[in-house]
DNA sequence: AAATTAATGTTATAATATAACATTGACTTA
DNA sequence: TAAGTCAATGTTATATTATAACATTAATTT
């Protein structure tokens, strides 16, 4: 059961698809790995894990401010961006760069730096894993170059978008 | 004698190296593009692009204005803006997203996504060509996804600095 | 020369993010 | 369990990045 759930396609994120199975997979995940690396899951890093996880789409900080206000929660900014960094740091989310907005890991545990496909129609988004997008950097680059960390952001328009602007046109 | 500036390695962007050249290089190319294109190279544009080309790292918009204020020239927010905006659409600047900066394009003539690698110690900053990077996605994501651009920021150290690590250490 | 358009100038403000310090609450340890 | 410690949250203020809207100037066309 869990390991169909692991091998659907990132594509899965711009179609329709049973979104409380992602929503609950992710939140077991995250459950278990606060327990296991011993982080504290407050109220409030909960709630805004639950708001990065509503669908598949990178969400602004003063979004979140909003959300968490009308749920009763302090709004300020450092409030957000605590929050964030830890769920950052702790590789539960991701920012994207192209848009100052932030999401849910969909490979949660450790800190990594994936692909991401953004439909620039839908703004969902698709964190893709290693095995599915690989930078192929020539041999010299590569020697002359330790790399750290990597942004890797693809912007463009996903099939569902797609085949709706053909069925209008 | 072109021909073998055009081979250099991206890498020497990280290194000592005859930088009237590189300057030069671009700002004769920038002039080609304009008249080529019918663009209008006023005295603003000329000075961001050569502001831009000062070094191979990336600035930012308020930084820019206060060397255009240094200058003489007006400089609130819009005029930096506008002067960027221009030099992106037509190929001959690039936004670096991690760090909101801006930098002159190695390959100017034609708006493109290039891949960037930047030293966090030093931070210069190497564009590289389509030859030297590629991103390999699965056939799958491939056929799912429409790309129109992309943003690739490798960050990390490089050479130089880290043998300067070596040497203290 | 008048009309049109592109570029620049200006004012105001929006959107994103962090610094610095205060308070609370949970966890240790004496 | 009371005192001490530390992590998390709360709060105020401000820094940084970016754009909207409108005015003026300069270049280009008619």
């Amino acid at each position: 059961m869990k390991k169909i759930q692991i091998k659907k396609a990132v594509s899965k994120n711009f179609k329709k698809h049973n979104h409380k199975l992602c929503y609950e997979t992710s939140m077991k995940a995250f459950h278990k790995n606060c327990l296991e690396k011993n982080l504290k899951l407050t109220p409030l890093r909960l709630k805004v894990f639950e708001l990065l996880l509503k669908d598949h789409r990178a969400i602004g900080a003063y979004q979140i401010l909003d959300m968490l206000s009308k749920e009763g929660f302090s709004s300020t900014p450092p409030i957000a961006y605590r929050v964030l960094d830890f769920l950052i740091e702790q590789g539960f989310a991701h920012k994207i760069e192209r848009f100052n907005a932030f999401i849910a890991c969909s490979h949660p545990g450790s800190k990594h730096s994936p692909t991401f496909m953004i439909c620039r129609k839908c703004d969902k988004v698709a964190e893709m894993c290693e095995k599915d997008s690989r930078l192929k950097l020539d041999k010299k680059s590569l020697s002359e170059f330790q790399i750290e960390e990597s942004v890797i952001e693809i912007i463009g328009i996903c099939k569902s978008c797609n085949q709706l602007e053909t069925i209008k046109c």
